[in-house]
DNA sequence: TGCAAACCCTGTAGCTACTATAAGGTCAAG
DNA sequence: CTTGACCTTATAGTAGCTACAGGGTTTGCA
């Protein structure tokens, strides 16, 4: 099939295909005598893994490391998949938690003007702007 | 005081006070007979808000409006101050919500393979290459 | 046969918010 | 007078794409 239809059939940009290429995260297909990329099943295959892969957040980094797993001797221990799982696992933990530490400065920072306000009054820019001259803030003096 | 003082007491570096200073968050200041930077306690205040709004996650062009109303007349309504914090508020709210999907799906591929296997048994592996095969992933289906 | 639409190709630049480097100028202390 | 710490600009790199520009190919239709 062409990159067209690889595309269709996973629901991932052409471009984003040959950027895979380009990475190495793609093996580079046979072309046509026209240049064209011909891509068999093992290509789709190994693109709804990488795709999937991406899905959960993953990295092209860790997913070029999972990937390279398949290519060797099936006995070695399944140790560095485990870790890269847990890495990433982490990694999402602790952007939830600071996301959520955000959210809750943020809604601090709103609730500083809660009713329609002018440019002077507005409770919000006071507050960034006590911010920056040193003063404790709403937002952050508040946790 | 010169561009490394300015780094020092806002805790932010000097490439990334020249760098506002291109994307027009921050003034260009007065320039020394050598060409070095001067700034004035504003540029201290002006950096520290744009320090501010960034740990509260706002991009740099919410940053450069919000500092834009500064120069406008104060009577004006502050309505636009708020909905760029309701904005980000809704924008760190999803992303919360995303990386929680996220974190439960991985920890349901990471109990694919809670005891030491080799690569041939390893259930995460597996899982993975089942989604690209197109069957049914503990990951995403489980939800 | 001619032409247009729908494909495909490569290469390059853009996005966010920095960070890092190269290659050089300035200034104060010793 | 030299050393080291500062400063300057310009450029390239980071992640993961996305969006061109400028061309070639293929297919269908009149």
């Amino acid at each position: 099939m062409q990159i067209g239809e690889l595309a269709k059939r996973t629901g991932c940009e052409s471009e984003t295909i040959r950027y895979y290429e380009r990475e190495g995260l793609l093996p580079a297909p046979a072309r046509s005598s026209s240049g064209y990329r011909r891509y068999e099943q093992p290509h789709l295959e190994q693109l709804a893994f990488i795709l999937h892969c991406r899905s959960l957040g993953m990295p092209l980094a860790d997913i070029r490391l999972l990937a390279g797993f398949h290519q060797q001797p099936a006995a070695e221990p399944c140790d560095r998949v485990n870790a890269l799982i847990d890495q990433q696992i982490s990694r999402v933990h602790s952007q939830i938690e600071a996301l959520q530490k955000l959210e809750i400065q943020l809604q601090q920072l709103r609730a500083r003007c809660d009713s329609p306000h002018t440019l002077a009054d507005c409770g919000i820019l006071k507050t960034l702007d006590d911010a920056a001259t040193g003063e404790a803030c709403a937002c952050h003096d508040a946790s």
